[in-house]
DNA sequence: CGTCTTTGACCAGCGC
DNA sequence: GCGCTGGTCAAAGACG
């Protein structure tokens, strides 16, 4: 599905592959090999059927959640599974997918014993994208802005602007490819996002478009990809406000399961 | 006038 | 102890 339509989701999973590093993260002997590990979180069938390309990582983990061969959007299993992953504290959970072309995977990262040391509610997604703030439902305002060395670009720190929460994020252009965005949560809010529930919570037919502008999902495109609702530029605006809410909703979520 | 961004200064952690 | 780096603070200005 994601090949039709165009985008070189395939492309782009192929040029991302799973950094070497991340590889670090799993059991010894592989993924493969810890098969019992890689159901720890099995999703509903078909639940992978949409996903879109994304990888999400921690940063403090130096994990990464991959989803590779089509992007990712935080549908109800999904979101169930990373709420998992993050009620273990970040890490612990492993979950592989092979959603029949035999690439398609996602993986947590970390030992129990990390996830149980290191409590974290810190998520990043990396998304293609020209604008740099994602719009994920919540309201930010910015308070600093720093020259990393590790990148070129700057780094920007933004606070959720809702009185008492203490929600932070980071946003700064991929240093391999200013292409992307790295947007890195930092914290659970205290509040939800007006919409994120019920964006969530939605059913993803092609025919809700037009339903939510800011928030609509990136799955409302035609899956046969012959269809003209969506151009490229609106497709990666969706699913970069989509990831962004996923990221936020996925943290919130984590935060009402305790 | 309230809110937000900008930006230099400051602070803490870390490695040497 | 010192320097480097990342993260935060806070004053000033811009904007609606």
């Amino acid at each position: 599905m994601a090949a039709s339509l165009g985008l070189g989701h395939d492309t782009y999973a192929a040029a991302y592959p799973p950094p070497a590093s991340s590889y670090s993260c799993f059991p010894p002997g592989g993924l493969a090999a810890d098969t019992g590990a890689v159901r720890e979180f099995p999703p509903a069938p078909g639940a992978f059927q949409d996903l879109l390309l994304l990888d999400a990582r921690a940063p403090d983990d130096d994990c990464y959640y991959h989803y590779s061969s089509a992007p990712v959007v935080f549908a109800a299993a999904e979101n169930e599974m990373m709420s998992s992953m993050l009620r273990r504290g970040g890490g612990g959970g492993y979950y592989v997918e092979d959603g029949g072309d035999g690439r398609r995977q996602a993986s947590g990262c970390g030992s129990a014993g990390n996830a149980a040391a290191r409590p974290s509610s810190r998520i990043g997604f990396r998304t293609r994208s020209e604008v740099d703030v994602l719009d994920d439902g919540f309201k930010w305002r910015k308070y600093g802005k720093k020259a990393v060395k590790s990148s070129p670009n700057p780094r920007n720190y933004y606070r959720c602007s809702a009185e008492g929460c203490g929600v932070k994020k980071r946003v700064e252009r991929d240093r391999d490819d200013p292409r992307y965005v790295v947007t890195t949560y930092d914290g659970v809010h205290n509040h939800a996002a007006p919409g994120t529930t019920a964006y969530l919570n939605a059913s993803p037919p092609c025919s809700s478009a037009s339903a939510a502008p800011l928030l609509a999902a990136p799955w409302s495109v035609p899956s046969s990809g012959s269809g003209a609702a969506c151009s490229d530029a609106d497709w990666e605006a969706r699913l970069h406000a989509a990831a962004a809410v996923a990221a936020a909703a996925a943290a919130h979520s984590s935060e009402l399961s305790y």
